[in-house]
DNA sequence: GGCCTTGTTATGCAAGTGTATAAATAGCCT
DNA sequence: AGGCTATTTATACACTTGCATAACAAGGCC
């Protein structure tokens, strides 16, 4: 399509300019990220995800073997930014192992990680795992990574009340604490304007609390 | 291209059955949601489906319009396929509303709603909801309908132990359990073999009766 | 400034896509 | 049994896709 108002000759060659190598590769990375979550896999061809990373298609073979590969480091980056910023939440100094346990929760029932682009795409790509191993392994990493972390606190919390789970209970635990997490993060995903602000949060910080059997606290102590 | 070289005529027209018209439809959905869920949307192309029901790629149009109305036609009925089994768990007679509960949550985490084929399809589809306005509301639909039987178990389930919640707290509690039965459904189906037989209801049933408050159940009362 | 490397564009191609249309035949009706 | 009709197959087509290759120019280096 070239611009039908102008002077210039008409099929002069289009001007670049020579961005960084990792630039490049992190903004086709961004690129293709944008694209699925639009149009889905099948929408993400490398024309439109050249077209949104202003440059031209043939540009993507030069930094990537393939659009197999540009699209598993797309979901690797993915992940990684999720988790990243999930546990980022965990790193409270001079906090109650409960305080640190209910930031946790509430970390990662609000924005950034409740939204609708991210869960686009992660449902995408995760519903290629079954079949694709490669984003199968990717996934089961940060699952993994992020239940250990999980159940990390839980046992720290436990252990602030005098209590001593043997390691199935604190494995149950993690468990349902994750699945209330994901549970939540999802609805909120698909249906973030039927709760209101804070919502979510308050009902996952209740949720696991009791299911670790906590007291409430009293509401001045909150 | 006529074969040249040949006695028999290899070029003879494929044979075919005449099928009602409702199980062709039924066929060719099925077909789609096993293509759907092997390869993916992008992998989905018509060929591919129609040479997994059994017939020539042209037929297809015979019944649907194009590929985004037989699409849609499978979303739905996966969804109303799901909805309909998690629902049955919940018509059991002469049983107290706590059990009916528990069943419902056994129910949904095993199988056949634990399955990795239809959670592939789930994720698939769901991916789309951001972008497509009618898997958005097909999903929309489901879930509400699912939290409003979870609402309505919850407030006999409440009723029975003598509390009076009010709608605030029945809503939350809905919300909450969906949640769990959801986060669990999820990890069940993608990394069913990381539990035990049982294992995720168990987890589940314990999480759900933690979140309403109910104390546990003596062991022999089981 | 003029070259040289290589990042970048432009063009081409074979395979595959959804859709349209024509040809055939299965199976019901009489 | 034989014709009719609508289901089904077969073929064609325009378009898109990922990938390959050639032409080009941006920007560092001397």
């Amino acid at each position: 399509m070239p611009d039908a108002a102008d002077p210039a000759p008409m099929n002069a060659r289009r001007k670049f300019r020579r961005e960084g190598e990792e630039r490049r590769r992190q903004d086709l990375i961004e690129a293709t990220l944008d694209s699925v979550a639009e149009y889905g896999l099948q929408g993400a061809t490398l024309r439109t995800i050249a077209l949104r990373a202003g440059v031209t298609a043939g540009l993507i073979r030069h930094y990537f073997p393939g659009k197999e590969e540009l699209l598993q480091e797309a979901y690797t980056a993915l992940v990684g930014r999720m988790t990243e910023q999930a546990k980022a939440a965990l790193v409270m100094e001079d906090a109650s192992p409960r305080q640190r346990l209910a930031a946790f929760v509430t970390a990662n029932l609000n924005a950034p990680i409740i939204d609708a682009r991210v869960f686009s795409l992660w449902a995408t790509f995760i519903g290629r795992a079954g079949s694709d191993p490669t984003l199968a392994r990717a996934h089961r990493e940060g699952y993994l990574g992020f239940r250990n972390e999980v159940e990390a606190v839980v046992a720290e919390v436990l252990a602030a009340e005098q209590r001593k789970p043997d390691a199935n209970e604190l494995r149950h635990h993690a468990i349902a604490i994750n699945a209330i997490i994901d549970g939540l993060w999802i609805e909120g995903c698909l249906a973030g304007e039927m709760f209101s602000p804070g919502e979510l949060a308050a009902i996952g910080i209740k949720a696991v609390e009791a299911e670790l059997g906590l007291v409430p606290e009293r509401e001045e102590d909150q």
